[in-house]
RNA sequence: GCCCGGGUGGUGGAAUCGGUAGACACGAGGGACUUAAAAUCCCUUGCCUAUUCAAACGGCGUGCGGGUUCAAUUCCCGCCCCGGGCACCA
């Protein structure tokens, strides 16, 4: 009997092989291998390793030893997104500091993720809250600032009337109320600091083109920009100022028969005097501005408004005096904060002309040419001919679009969903802002002499309703020392998606301390060849990342437009009960149980199985189903009784037929199906035995999925070195190939029997094998087929 | 409401330039070994059907209803359900 498969002993001993080898650094590896990055979302150090990282880091594995043995060079880095709230809620809890408990956490993590065995590249790692990494977020950002794409404006913050603070996004709750008071949080307008990303948004949009990402994740950040195609144009008031509306429907214009202002409309209050019903107009303002987000987006209710008594516009199509109305469903923050209304062709229009009695004037004929009453019925919102519009009668929509907007002064532009990015956080845990007030109170950005421009320790960040770092004396006088008396320093930190958002330019070149990375690591390993992440992250990471490589770009510091190449999701691991896993719900899996159980290959093999990564599905972990990888394992552990001096023809064929399976499916992230193809064979192997050279080739292509086991096997067969430094098998086309094929056989469609014959069989000895056959040759009878289709290798169907 | 995924055995899933549906694994049932249990090994396992046990050379079957085709899980049309994202976006 072969020794047992002691996980523990194995991993124990090859994990620190490797470790003292240098296996996975990449600097000691041949500078002259073709070069591949492939990136994973790096972890936030909550102090405890998840099954979800085990599924994220585990499995991409597989793919990067498997490159790694057909000779490329990988980097395959990993570090920590450190910087955020849990830890500052921590140190609150513990009263320490932020950093203590971060610290604490990585190191844990480390060891963690080193019972992985995965290879990693170690020595280009790096972490967001080292001072070395965040003195370049500062100096990206003050070479923002420099250029305007950073810049001090208006944002809309969560604010919290109870706690006096401005709440994350995150932490407002479904109702919109406040995650710790649970009081209603309202909408503010507050100075921000803010990243002018929308600068970007048809970049962002165009790019995606050349971008080898899934069609779905594409589109996602295509609706997340909300790019619409339209005009502004400029409606005269009768009191003498113009408006600008915002529309995609320029063509309808000869159909707008009134006019909406958002109710925080600047206009609105400048007017308050000439507005003869103000009181009125006042109480729907204050009502607007009380309801929660909630309730305005509900697009069910009934429209409401009120219209402004004294005020008109003309319309400068007809030259109609049309009336002026304020309403909620006109958002303030979108387009201009004031629409045109085409009741006729609009639904939201068509509610509110029909509750107020407003006059809809129909402009369009559907498409066909036929008329379809719009008036009475509901909107027709498609696309037609023009009607009652004066020159245009007749034009097509699309064409009526431009010529219209030309005529009346107006011009075409694109309006979009995304909104600039609010990057300032009142928070201690995070990278400071490294601004500086001068006496006049001009923001200025802190020379790079002088970044990392750190954290101050002497601080309460007790949540008060000030920014923790205005209470830091040391970070007064630093400011003072440095720039002058006079001089006060920004106390805001800066949102924790700016820090992962260029963490992928960091690791090709961490220990570079004149640059955030150096032109020649660019041109080596940009831009990442494949970057495997959560879903979660398609709309808010990888859209601020790209954003990022861009703003770079643009101001010359990276030479590449976009930072990934290919993108890959992958799907969610849920408990055993089918739901996701959480504390409350007790059905969390330990990775470091099953591990300590199982063993870390196993476990790895497990998550590979249960389904192709890279589609967005949900698992359920099953008990079962780990049990069943470790018996696979075990019987791998114990395959080497098996080998023979002479093995089998057909066993020969299989080998070759599962390495090509194994090789073709872990391109296409399909481990389930390759590790399926490895029990096959196995399956195979104990019943006829194997070759010795056929095991060793075996051991090979397991190994990118069971590197410790596999080692261990390589190195009791005497062979030299490490078998991850071993060339990848190959199949051999001429061996992989089938002598005998069985084919199903069909009579009128239905599926009677099976034949089996050569692949490449002709037609006449396809009928022949069915003649030979009694059961087949007893359904079909005297009948001579009328018709026969033959699909060498594929089915034969006889029609009679 | 709009956009994107997805519906295949008891379970995870396999098979889509249309060509033997259910690979592989789990679970379940039966058997061997054992004083016994665990482990291991072997066999069976989509559903229905003969007035008894057993079950095909029978029938049905990939969410539902149509269609195209010699042949449909795969293509087309019309629906239903589940998951995710966005939402009075002009």
């Amino acid at each position: 009997m072969h020794k047992k498969f002691d996980h523990k002993e194995i991993e124990g001993k090859w994990q620190k092989h490797w470790k003292e080898n240098g296996n996975y650094d990449l600097n000691k590896r041949d500078d002259s291998k073709e070069k591949e990055y492939v990136l994973v979302e790096w972890p936030y150090p909550s102090g405890n390793l998840h099954i979800g990282h085990w599924y994220a880091f585990a499995v991409p594995d597989i793919y990067v030893r498997y490159r790694r043995m057909i000779g490329t060079q990988v980097l395959y880095p990993m570090g920590f997104d450190a910087f955020g709230l849990p830890a500052e809620n921590a140190a609150i809890k513990r009263n320490n500091n932020p950093r203590e408990w971060t610290e604490q956490n990585i190191e844990y993590m480390k060891g963690q993720l080193n019972s992985m065995g995965n290879a990693f590249s170690w020595d280009k790692t790096t972490s967001s809250t080292d001072p070395e990494y965040f003195k370049w977020t500062q100096w990206m950002f003050t070479e923002f600032f420099k250029n305007n794409i950073a810049y001090r404006g208006e944002g809309v913050v969560n604010w919290c009337p109870s706690c006096n603070t401005v709440i994350a996004n995150e932490q407002v709750q479904a109702d919109g109320t406040c995650e710790r008071c649970d009081n209603l949080i309202e909408k503010k307008k507050m100075p921000q600091w803010m990243i002018r990303i929308t600068d970007f948004a048809d970049e962002l949009i165009d790019d995606l083109e050349g971008l080898d990402w899934a069609e779905h994740i594409k589109d996602a950040q295509r609706n997340w920009i909300g790019r619409s195609e339209g005009a502004l144009i400029d409606f005269k008031l009768s009191l003498g100022e113009q408006v600008t509306v915002f529309t995609t429907r320029p063509d309808t214009l000869f159909g707008a028969t009134y006019m909406v202002l958002a109710p925080e409309h600047e206009l609105v209050h400048k007017y308050r005097d000439k507005i003869k019903n103000w009181s009125d107009v006042e109480i729907y303002i204050t009502a607007t501005r009380q309801k929660a987000e909630q309730d305005r987006l509900d697009n069910t209710k009934e429209k409401t408004g009120v219209k402004l008594e004294g005020i008109t516009a003309t319309n400068p199509a007809t030259g109609e005096e049309i009336p002026v109305y304020i309403a909620d469903y006109v958002l303030a923050s979108y387009g201009t904060g004031a629409i045109m209304a085409v009741p006729a062709h609009d639904e939201r229009d068509h509610a509110f002309a029909q509750k107020f009695g407003i006059d809809i004037k129909q402009v369009i004929y559907q498409d066909d040419g036929t008329f379809r009453d719009s008036v009475n019925l509901s909107a027709n919102i498609g696309q037609g001919k023009l009607k009652n519009s004066g020159e245009f009668d007749g034009m097509d929509s699309e064409e009526a679009k431009e010529a219209i907007t030309i005529k009346v002064g107006g011009k075409l532009t694109n309006t979009y969903r995304l909104r600039d990015w609010s990057i300032g956080r009142q928070r201690y845990w995070g990278v400071p802002i490294p601004i500086v007030y001068d006496p006049e109170g001009n923001a200025r950005p802190v020379p790079l002499e002088h970044l990392p421009w750190k954290l101050p320790e002497d601080v309460d960040f007790k949540p008060t309703g000030v920014p923790p770092l205005s209470k830091s004396q040391e970070l007064k006088e630093r400011t003072e020392k440095i720039f002058g008396a006079g001089w006060t320093p920004e106390v805001e930190t800066m949102d924790t998606f700016v820090d992962s958002s260029w963490y992928y330019l960091r690791y090709i070149d961490n220990k570079n301390d004149k640059e955030f990375s150096s032109k020649k690591a660019q041109k080596t390993w940009l831009p990442v060849d494949l970057y495997f992440g959560g879903a979660e992250h398609t709309t808010m990471h990888l859209l601020y990342s790209r954003f990022w490589q861009k703003a770079l770009h643009r101001l010359g510091h990276v030479e590449h437009k976009e930072p990934y190449t290919r993108r890959i999701n992958r799907g969610l691991i849920l408990g055993p009960d089918g739901n996701k896993m959480s504390k409350s719900k007790g059905n969390v899996i330990d990775p470091d149980e099953q591990v300590e159980r199982v063993g870390a290959d196993t476990v790895k093999m497990y998550l590979a199985f249960m389904g192709p990564y890279g589609e967005t599905a949900n698992y359920p972990w099953d008990m079962g189903g780990i049990a069943g990888q470790r018996r696979f394992l075990e019987r791998v552990n114990g395959l080497i009784e098996h080998i023979t001096d002479n093995e089998d023809k057909d066993m020969t064929a299989l080998l070759h037929k599962t390495i090509r399976k194994v090789t073709n499916d872990i391109q296409n992230f399909k481990f389930n199906t390759a590790i399926s193809a490895m029990m096959i064979f196995l399956n195979q192997a104990e019943k006829t035995g194997l070759c010795r050279e056929s095991y060793l080739l075996f051991l090979k292509l397991l190994a990118p999925f069971a590197p410790h086991l596999t080692e261990e096997l390589w190195y009791e067969a005497e062979e030299k070195g490490s078998i991850h430094q071993q060339t990848f098998p190959e199949f051999d086309p001429g061996l992989a190939k089938d002598e005998m094929v069985t084919i199903g056989v069909q009579i009128n469609g239905k599926m009677r029997g099976e034949i089996t014959i050569a692949p490449g069989a002709d037609e006449e000895t396809a009928l022949t094998a069915v003649r030979n056959n009694d059961s087949l040759q007893a359904k079909l009878g005297e009948n001579k087929p009328k018709r026969v289709i033959y699909v060498p290798g594929r089915i034969l169907n006889l029609i009679v």
